[in-house]
DNA sequence: AGCGAATGCTGTACGGTGTGCGGAGATAAG
DNA sequence: CTTATCTCCGCACACCGTACAGCATTCGCT
């Protein structure tokens, strides 16, 4: 065991792990981009530069933020003995995670999925289609495809929320969505406005999975 | 036919197209986040509250050069026989013009796809679906899926190209992304670090269409 | 032609952002 | 105690979006 190596200078006053709870919790309060340097400074009662001892810039705490948010996911793995529950176990529980911290949502598409927990969010993608039957590079395609239907969802999903999202209840949000909606002239997208009563309910769990479904229905699976 | 109506004042000196014409270039050449309201009107050689007087705030700006990425898709519609040969077409067709602007990807997922524009993609998404045999209810979870999923697709493509990606030619992202790749731990990521070899080359046009055609094979497509 | 009203562009200003630099104080090692 | 090191802070800079007021231009109308 490495001995901590104490080392000179005061005491500090937060850690790394303060100062990305106050991030995340400015960004659910006041949606994304609040979670900026100043306004974390603010929240802890501290200098802007302060947090800088923790974390050695802006896109640090993002990242940092990210893997957070994966390794929570990462943590609580089901390890049943279907592939295909455990997966959709697995994609239900992120976009569970990810909607509770909407405004967290644009940091995983803005290219913070490079850390170790993405990486093992891979590899249990990997496993899982390997349990499967897929061959590897199956299995990598496979992967690949269901993380940009899972994070392109989530993603789609969070940005038509135009504000506070994970306070709406499912209702609200399907009501405003239809009023939303309902403006498209019918003249110019029949389909689209013949949709709108369908389209305005099933957006949520409903389609997620679906989708999900169809996806998992098409992977070349032998098993 | 609606007479233009000349107002008073002086001749304008831009147009709103130019303005999105700079802010299109800024964000080619400086990556996301370069088309600020300061920089465009630097471009124009103009001050920066000129801006204001054809877009009304920056979010506008953000929209209008969306409208204008998928108007120029519309306008390139393919119309050929056989539905599954335009949606892919069409699929292709979006991947290109967007990754030929990466800058510009994150404004669709931002919430900038309510402009008719992405109406009209969405009533195209239908018609295709419908002429491939789907219910409208099938047509309209089918188009969202599509949607999910080439949205996804070429964000996380962009997303990881670090810098300048319309300009690296591809066999330059392949190296530069197994280099990065060849860093992961065999001995925390086993199927990761095997797949590094295989992973490297295919993410683009290859895996792009592949998982379309997985997405599309999943359809419940009965004609 | 003259005039009033509407309009485009500009300069100034305010509050916000990330962050580099230097200083003051606290702490541990020698 | 001295000295090296570290934490936190105040200041400063360069940006950002944009609100406000002023000035010059150009129209429609008399």
């Amino acid at each position: 065991m490495t001995e901590p190596r104490r080392r000179p200078g005061p005491k500090r006053a937060l850690t790394e792990e303060a100062v990305l709870d106050a991030a995340l919790t400015l960004l659910d309060t006041d949606g994304p981009g609040a979670a900026s340097i100043r306004r974390i400074a603010a929240v802890l009662g501290v200098s802007p530069n302060s947090v800088y001892t923790y974390l050695p810039d802006k896109s640090a705490i993002e990242q940092a933020l990210v893997e957070r948010l994966l390794g929570d996911l990462n943590r609580a793995a089901p390890g049943g003995d279907d592939w295909r529950t455990d997966l959709e176990a697995l994609a239900l529980d992120l976009r569970r995670r990810l909607t509770a911290h909407p405004g967290a949502v644009p940091l995983l598409l803005g290219g913070a999925m490079n850390g170790p927990e993405a990486l093992l969010l891979g590899e249990r993608l990997l496993d899982l289609l390997a349990r499967a039957g897929l061959s590897a590079a199956e299995a990598a395609r496979g992967a690949y495809l269901i993380m940009v239907y899972v994070l392109g969802a989530i993603a789609l999903e969070v940005a038509d929320v135009p504000r506070a999202g994970a306070l709406a209840p499912e209702e609200d949000r399907i009501a405003a969505r239809r009023a939303a909606m309902s403006q498209v002239p019918a003249a110019m997208f029949p389909r689209t406005a013949a949709a709108v009563d369908v389209t305005a309910t099933w957006i949520g769990t409903d389609q997620y999975l679906w989708g999900l479904h169809r996806v998992l229905d098409g992977l070349p699976t032998h098993a």
